[in-house]
DNA sequence: TTTGGTGCAAATTCTTTGCATCTCT
DNA sequence: AGAGATGCAAAGAATTTGCACCAAA
C-alpha cells in the first residue's frame, strides 16, 4: 500500500467523487459510465488505472467477492456486504460482524493467519418480489 | 443442479478422477495439465465444459473465492477454505466452522439472507518461510 | 520543466461457444 | 441410431499495458 502518488488529476477526482457519491459498489465499468457524463473523453483505462491506485493507497476498497466482476466500494473501512445471488447487486452490512475464533480451526493447516472474508448471499428486494420462486 | 447426464466418457471419468486424488483445488488450466498425462489429447475446453456439468451435478465443488482464477473440489461437501495471499494456494480448513447469527445483522438491508460464505486468507508454510516480510 | 498521468488501441488472461465429428448407451 | 460429448479454434469478457502526448506541481 501507499505508493506517494501526487498528482490529483481531474480524472482522478472525478472518478472519487463519483464512487465516493453513490453506495452501489460499482465495477470498472459502471464507474466508467457514470464518470464519462462530467468526463465525456475519459478512458476504461484511466479509470481502472484510478481504481487500483487508489485502493493501493487504501482511499478506497477493492471488493472481493465472488461475482464475475470485480467491485469497489468507496468507503474504505472494513465492513461485510451482501451480494444478491440474482442480479448481482451489492450491499453494505450494518453493524459489527464478530467472527468465532479461527485460529484453532486453521492450525491444522498450518498456515499464517492474517485476515479473513466474509459475504452474505441474498436477494435482494427487488429481485425477491420479482422472481418468487 | 442435476441436469440428468448419463454418459461416463473416458475424458469425464480421467477429470473427475484427477480432481478428487489431489488436495491442491486446481484451477481448470491446472487439471488439464494432470489429465493430459493419461489423455494427451483432451482439449482445455473438456475441462471446462466437464468441471462445470459436474459442479452443476454437485458431484463437485466450484470454488468460490477472491483468487483471479476459479478452482475446483472434489470435495462437494461444503466446508471452509484458507488461501495463501502469496501463492494463491487453497487449503481446506478443518473443523466446524459455526458462524453467529446473520439475520439480524442484515435486516437492515431489506435482503432475503440465502447463505454466507467464508474464506481465511494467510500464508502457506512455503511463502511463510519463504518471504519473511 | 519534469515526471506522473492520460487516451487510445492492442495485448493478456481466463472462460465460453460454434461446429463438424465422434462415441457412449 | 441418436443424443450427448469432444477437439479445435475462434469468440467473449474483463483487465492490463505500451506508447506518444499532455498537464499538474
Amino acid at each position: 500500500m501507499n505508493k506517494a502518488s501526487t498528482r490529483l488529476t481531474k480524472q482522478r477526482h472525478v472518478i472519487l467523487d463519483q464512487l465516493c457519491a453513490i453506495c452501489t459498489h460499482p465495477t470498472a465499468d459502471e464507474l466508467y459510465q457514470l464518470v464519462r457524463c462530467q468526463l465525456p473523453h475519459i478512458s476504461l483505462g484511466t479509470v481502472y488505472r484510478n481504481l487500483e491506485l487508489l485502493s493501493d493507497q487504501g482511499v478506497i476498497q477493492r471488493l472481493e467477492l465472488s461475482g464475475h466482476q470485480r467491485r469497489y466500494d468507496g468507503n474504505a473501512a472494513d465492513h461485510c456486504h451482501i451480494r444478491c445471488v440474482h442480479c448481482d447487486r451489492v450491499a453494505d452490512v450494518e453493524g459489527e460482524y464478530t467472527l468465532p475464533p479461527l485460529q484453532s480451526l486453521a492450525s491444522a493447516t498450518n498456515y499464517e493467519i492474517i485476515g479473513q472474508r466474509v459475504e452474505l448471499l441474498g436477494l435482494c428486494p427487488d429481485c425477491k418480489s420479482s422472481k418468487p420462486e
